[in-house]
DNA sequence: TTGAAAGCGCTACCAA
DNA sequence: TTGGTAGCGCTTTCAA
């Protein structure tokens, strides 16, 4: 039950009888040591446990950890899990850990948290940005910490970002559904004010009024406070409902399906994000890939933790429209 | 573009005109300072963009830092997924921050990950046991670092453990489909050979037992390396296929259900967690809470940090069953 | 190949 | 209320 004090370098090396530098370099640099100094250390460092103090090293001058933050704000969205599962991996790879940092939405706890990560200097700041303004990460950025936005891109602020390519993405989708004769197509989203929904709510506009359709306004069905459910409950429960339904994520999509269940109707439908279920059921979705998402974006962050770079880098990754058979007119069936 | 050096406690005391002891302590216990001499050493702060450094803060001796390690073997799972969530909103309520590894799975993974977590100083190791032993970390536990099993217990070795009631909710399925008439009752898993499988395997086990069905071995379809669908396919398309079946997972339920649409059948099906869009497609599920268990188990994490005990404790989180329809003779309809 | 000394940014201890 | 000194565990010169 004696807790015992940690062993440190110092405690191997005199065990070993060697330096303390040899012991440490029998852990950064192996093949500068003799075999024999390196095997008696590493006996020693076994007996008394000891583990090199990573946070100990870091602690030289402008050094940072081999840590990168992630600033995720809503962790209950699926499609986030995955983006962070691709970081992780590819961060694994690279010899860099994942400190993980949720602001639960909020503007304020967007800083604090950002804060919190830089003060354990992390090497690089990945973020999906979700205050209005990440001017505030301006000075770490002129101290050479990467900030790499994440399927949004950071406001008011010089950084790489990683995309998708939204507005394709959803005129694609609209065009399928205009190509099956549908006419009233309603396009759904819930929160509405930000970046991704802007540019899908762009993509439908694009196609509709192509199509001669540019009145969407009754069509479209935008929110920031209710939740899916409600916003897809209005939009099929309306006066007139639409014959076919663009759904802005995955939670939409889902939300529309229990709308349409409740409601009673069946509505066409095309939902952005793919969704676990949403082959067995033949929802037609725009799909991307979320892993692959995550995995670029920290590839990026780990080059500029390599080499800084003053010229931000924006990538956009492609969208792929499936269609599974909810984007007909008889629509989904439940 | 000029890449400034990171000012220190030492720059903004000479800025200040203070002592560094004096910036140090507005920083950690600034009601110890004059209100004056504080609002001189933020202003010189905040000219040179100071943030202090956690990692320095945490080199006294036998310090550990304000984060916890979490150690996740499948990150695709999204059941993780919101235990992580859970596990990161108790712990940054409680000032301390989340690093994540993942093992992907692997015996080696597993070790060398804990490794490098445990190098970076975490205040505690949560993790979802996957290697076959976990002894490796009896040093780490007696030199005071608590260890939290999630999900599945440690073994050979003296961990705390959030758990579920694995056995009885499996049970209790079991029991709510022989009530339905079902006699031919099949079992799916796969990977089966953790704990929380054999725990439900138990459970169902003992229900059939119970109901004189205690012949179950064809009705297992157990595996460790085929996929989900693989195994699904086959139970379903056995030559006398189950009318119900018990799915181990929420992935293996999402495979019942492809597989059912494939080859046309429609079993009855109650699947072990709650999923996406099960309340949509009416599946009946064993329902339990992954975002409390997550909760739960970092409030037993930031407790040990301090308060070290002895005696490990083990909490096992209730189970619901929800009856959703998918329960009933006729089964799933797609 | 190995070692001694200085220093990284911060805090604990004790003194003023 | 404030400050000096001595570390924390490690790495980086530079020498041996």
């Amino acid at each position: 039950m004696s807790l015992q004090q940690r062993a440190t370098l110092d405690d191997v090396a005199r065990l070993a009888g060697v330096s303390r530098k040899t012991v440490s370099r029998v852990y950064s640099e192996p093949e500068k040591v003799a075999g024999t100094t390196r095997d008696q250390v590493l006996a020693a460092a076994r007996r008394l446990r000891f583990r090199p103090n990573t946070l100990a090293r870091t602690l030289r001058r402008g050094g940072t950890s081999s840590t990168v933050g992630l600033l995720i704000g809503d962790m209950s969205n699926p499609f986030y899990h995955s983006v962070a599962a691709g970081i992780e991996r590819e961060l694994s790879s690279a010899g860099l850990t994942l400190v993980l940092g949720s602001s639960d939405d909020s503007e304020e706890g967007e800083e604090r948290v950002a804060d919190a990560l830089l003060s354990q200097r992390v090497a690089a700041l990945m973020m999906i940005p979700a205050a209005a303004d990440q001017s505030y990460l301006d000075g770490e950025r002129q101290l050479g910490t990467p900030v790499i936005a994440v399927d949004r891109p950071a406001k008011n602020l010089l950084a790489d970002a990683v995309l998708l390519q939204n507005r394709s993405g959803a005129r694609q989708a609209t065009e399928a559904l205009l190509a099956q004769g549908h006419r009233q197509i309603a396009y759904l989203a819930s929160p509405a004010d930000i970046y991704t929904q802007r540019e899908r709510l762009a993509g439908y506009r694009g196609a509709m009024t192509e199509a001669g359709l540019g009145r969407t306004g009754p069509l479209e069905h935008l929110s920031d406070d209710a939740d899916e459910d409600a916003v897809a409950r209005a939009a099929l429960g309306s006066a007139e409902p639409p014959t076919a339904v663009l759904a802005g994520n995955n939670r939409m999509s889902v939300a529309v399906l229990r709308a349409a269940r409740e409601l009673q109707v069946s509505p066409a439908l095309i939902g952005f994000d793919d969704f676990d279920t949403a082959d067995v059921l033949g929802i037609s979705v725009i799909s991307h890939d979320p892993l692959e998402m995550g995995r670029r974006a920290a590839a990026l962050a780990v080059e500029r933790i390599a080499r800084p770079a003053t010229v931000p880098e924006v990538v956009e990754l492609p969208t792929r429209l499936v269609l599974r058979g909810s984007e007909r007119p008889e629509g989904v069936s439940l």
